[in-house]
RNA sequence: GGAGAGGUGGCGGAGUGGUCGAACGCGUCGGUCUCGAAAACCGAAGUACCCGCAAGGGUACCGUGGGUUCGAAUCCCACCCUCUCCGCCA
């Protein structure tokens, strides 16, 4: 959601985010709504005003025994023109914040111009791509563990779907549980466990609706699965007030995601890279505008903490403004190496969104002894995708026997399992 | 699912047609008092929007949306939500 009052104080600027993003200029349309909006508005107001002081005027000579009725006449003729100014105001903003909500949020100024995910830059490479002869991919090495099957998931619910069992049904809890710890325990990160379906009002905070409700299940009565915990951990703060001193909150939850995958049909199809259903640590912190740059690194810090501890290779980019998802001002990804594919792949994005959702939400705080409130700032960060991780720690650790050795830091969580190998 | 009760400011809780943006209490903030604190006393304090350079003025909001009325927190209708009891259930 854009504020129309910086749109006012500076459409140009306005309009350059947006040519970043490759939308056409339209802060003049915007205005123009705006404009009249305002006048009508005002014009109502006025109305308004004369309306009640009318009406108390009524009453008192009513109370007196005085003659009311220019009065009376007066309010009926209000009457007859408020309508008309309220239908269409209400027509106008309406209007004016299907158009604010609609366009994605401004890029930070540096973040690096660019059409598509070829432009996005490397920022830093972490650990060397590990080379093994004849890499097997997950799925390979998974489906020859027994431990891993799309057939059976398919004869439950379709592709898209994967049932874990055994030591993989184990490493995936070991490695939600993993993540938690070093959030909680590291980054002070508050746990939570939210709800999974959500109303209209919690998608539209975050920026899910309205555009993007081919991406989501909804429920027949109406509720929606989340895609990602971003979604019930942002909006516990919506039509919050919150104290400045507090800031920053850290919450952090591992829950399933859900997402309909609808226009990626062909893309990732074999294995449980994309998968309808998967596990996801995510994490967000609401802060001050001060402090959310700063947030910012320190999330993504905490996402690369967890790959560096299970001594997987990855590599962090920065995004580029075309390549960015709709709410965020600035975004890193992660890509975990993954032999099997011979490739960096996504296990992480960690997202500033500045104040695009706090004023969608109405998240406010109040600084200390001020009295105005401002909208807080909100990021999110996956921390990481468990299902993907799972991937990665199959191709990295595989060996030639087809077992797979299990990272150090991931033992305690398996009861001090070395490695699952088939049988095991 | 059945029956009942209720949704008012940070909280509790008055208020059934007109000076009600809303009594009162608690909590919060500022001050007086005090060596300091407590108590007591005095005072301040909702959110959003519009007009205005400003000072200031105005509008809306008492779960949500409609309606009646010159005038609605108060009356009418619909919906949502919460709580209690019963049933069912992880």
């Amino acid at each position: 959601m854009h504020d129309i009052r910086s749109i006012r104080d500076n459409p140009a600027a306005f309009d350059a985010g947006m040519a970043r993003r490759g939308v056409e200029p339209l802060s003049s349309r915007i205005l123009e709504l705006d404009q009249e909006r305002r006048s009508c508005q005002t014009q109502a107001q006025e109305l308004q005003a004369r309306r009640n002081e009318a009406s108390k005027l009524i009453g008192a000579y009513k109370k007196d025994g005085k003659d009311a009725q220019p009065l009376l006449d007066e309010v009926a003729a209000i009457k007859e023109k408020m309508p008309q100014l309220e239908e269409r105001e209400k027509e106008l903003g309406a209007e004016l914040d299907r158009i604010l909500a609609s366009y994605p949020n401004i890029p930070a100024p540096d973040v690096p111009d660019g059409k598509d995910e070829h432009d996005n830059v490397e920022i830093r490479r972490i650990g060397i791509p590990t080379e093994i002869a004849g890499a097997r991919q997950h799925f390979e090495l998974g489906e020859a563990l027994g431990l891993m099957s799309f057939d059976l998931a398919a004869k439950l619910s379709g592709a898209r779907f994967t049932v874990l069992r055994g030591q993989l049904a184990r490493l995936e809890r070991a490695l939600g549980d993993f993540m938690l710890d070093i959030h909680t325990t590291e980054y002070g990160y508050e746990e939570v466990s939210p709800p999974l379906l959500v109303k209209d009002d919690a998608a539209f905070g975050t920026g899910q609706l309205p555009k993007f409700t081919e991406d989501l299940f909804q429920t027949t009565n109406g509720f929606w699965l989340i895609p990602t915990a971003e979604v019930p951990l942002t909006n516990l703060v919506n039509d919050a007030i919150l104290d400045g001193e507090e800031l920053p909150l850290r919450l952090t939850a591992r829950t399933p995601c859900f997402r309909s995958e609808a226009g990626s049909a062909g893309r990732d199809t074999r294995g449980m890279i994309r998968q309808h259903q998967f596990y996801k640590v995510e994490m967000v912190s609401i802060t001050r505008p001060d402090q959310s740059a700063a947030e910012h690194e320190r999330m993504t810090d905490a996402a690369e903490t967890v790959l560096k501890r299970l001594g997987l290779p990855f590599r962090t980019v920065t995004l580029c403004s075309g390549d960015m998802g709709f709410t965020a001002q600035k975004t890193y990804d992660i890509e975990v190496w993954l032999p099997g594919q011979g490739a960096y792949r996504e296990i992480s994005s960690c997202s500033n969104c500045g104040d695009f959702q706090a004023r969608r939400m109405k998240a406010r705080f109040r600084a200390k002894g001020e009295k105005a409130t401002q909208f807080v700032h909100t990021l999110n960060g996956s921390g990481t995708a468990v299902g993907r991780c799972l991937i990665a720690v199959l191709e990295n650790y595989q060996q030639a026997d087809g077992s797979i050795l299990i990272p150090e830091a991931l033992r305690p969580y398996m009861g001090g399992l070395e490695r699952i190998a088939a049988h095991g």
